[in-house]
DNA sequence: ACCTGAACACCGTTCAAGT
DNA sequence: ACCTGAACACCGTTCAAGT
């Protein structure tokens, strides 16, 4: 924390940076790492650029674009796990654990990435790892593909439900008090199974999810017998 | 405020509703209809029902309350499939389908039901009739209680992202583009999959979905070595 | 080619003033 | 208690004018 104050270097924080589409993405995730999904704006980004709105067109085409750019951007600087020798399903959920942990690690990416669909190098390397993983399971294309699309979709609702659930002001109490406000006789289930329902972090739930959704995709056809020996 | 010579009957069709909740989400989901999600302000409510958005705040928190208020009330009117002797799973695809089905149904719903959290009786008796059915099949009460947030989180978040992609004006072909636009060597398994990615339709892709999880969940519990037991 | 200020057409929310 | 107009503090996007 406390380091000998240098003379100000001015090259190493150039006092404003000329502007270009790297630029623009980095500083929107500054912002929105520091306001959350709902404090970020064009404005607001290109006021913390030193510059008005508009200048932001020549790079980007509207805010649903940068919203693509960001999301991919944030996750090419996640860090995939080592790709080891581990067994296909292990492989998988540590790979899983990671993305999910990266959408949490920064403020507001939980909603960007349920908002936003992101299509560039940074989420294809994710794609292309857990594609050769279920292949390598055995699964033939459409049910590897698909099962991509399947995992990844719900690591991020998993996600950003949870985040929407901090960011939306909704504390989680007033939800279960609602519940337990439904008549008993209507619904006995809902109300015998609250605990359940609101039982569960974070991250187990999610990680009991993907167990189950992985269960499914080795359970059908697809998938050699005998890969396991864990039957 | 003509209280002279009606000439029709007004008793069946006031001029100006007097504003109550009801009234007011009703109004909100039929503008929601017309215009999508992205068309649905307080403001415009508010014209719709010829005053200003400052009065609805007295039946209505926020708009996050209203797209509560609004997704319960559009649950609440969804019909449910018949209670019939069917099998645990053909029952429960059912009620998932047609949950599916209600969230396309209606413009802006899908994507209404991914940013909002409903816990009123409109939803909860979604969640009463599949909580009966995954209990009739054995499942314990928190297997049985994650497992329909499971299912319809990725029921909700499967219909928010096909409506998401129609209505962000991203054509489904350029997204695509970008992928095929990627380096082959350093994403072999994407671009050979690209046809499998982007294959089936929107209620097939879900049906399989859906199907996959319930696999996993009707699966043996604990059949795969380590991992899950540190729940 | 890039940048900008100003304008346009919107937002959610609050509040004093009315009834 | 309910309703309202006006105000406050914002938005994304466009465009003519500058460099």
């Amino acid at each position: 924390m406390n380091e000998r104050t240098p003379p100000t270097s001015r090259r190493s924080r150039p006092a404003k940076p000329p502007l270009s589409r790297e630029v623009i993405v980095a500083a929107a995730l500054d912002l929105m790492a520091r306001d959350g999904f709902s404090g970020l704006s064009l404005r607001r980004v290109a006021a913390e650029l030193d510059t008005g709105a508009a200048s932001l067109y020549v790079y980007v085409a509207n805010l649903g674009h940068l919203h693509r750019l960001m999301l991919d951007a944030a996750l090419g600087e996640m860090q995939l796990p080592e790709d080891g020798s581990a067994p296909w399903r292990e492989a998988a959920m540590s790979l899983l654990l990671a993305y999910l942990q990266a959408l949490h690690g920064r403020r507001g990416l939980a909603r960007l990435a349920m908002t936003a669909l992101a299509a560039g190098p940074g989420a294809m390397r994710i794609w292309e790892r857990l594609l050769h993983l279920l292949r390598g399971a055995g699964m033939d294309g459409r049910r590897a593909a698909w099962g991509v699309d399947l995992l990844l979709l719900q690591a991020t609702a998993i996600a950003a439900e949870q985040a929407g659930r901090d960011a939306g002001g909704l504390r989680p109490e007033s939800i279960r008090e609602e519940v337990e406000a439904l008549p008993e006789e209507r619904y006995p289930l809902v109300r015998a199974h609250a605990d359940d329902l609101f039982s569960g972090g974070g991250l187990q739930r999610a990680a009991w999810a993907l167990e189950v959704i992985l269960d499914g995709l080795a359970a059908a056809p697809g998938v050699r017998p005998g890969l396991g020996e864990t039957l």
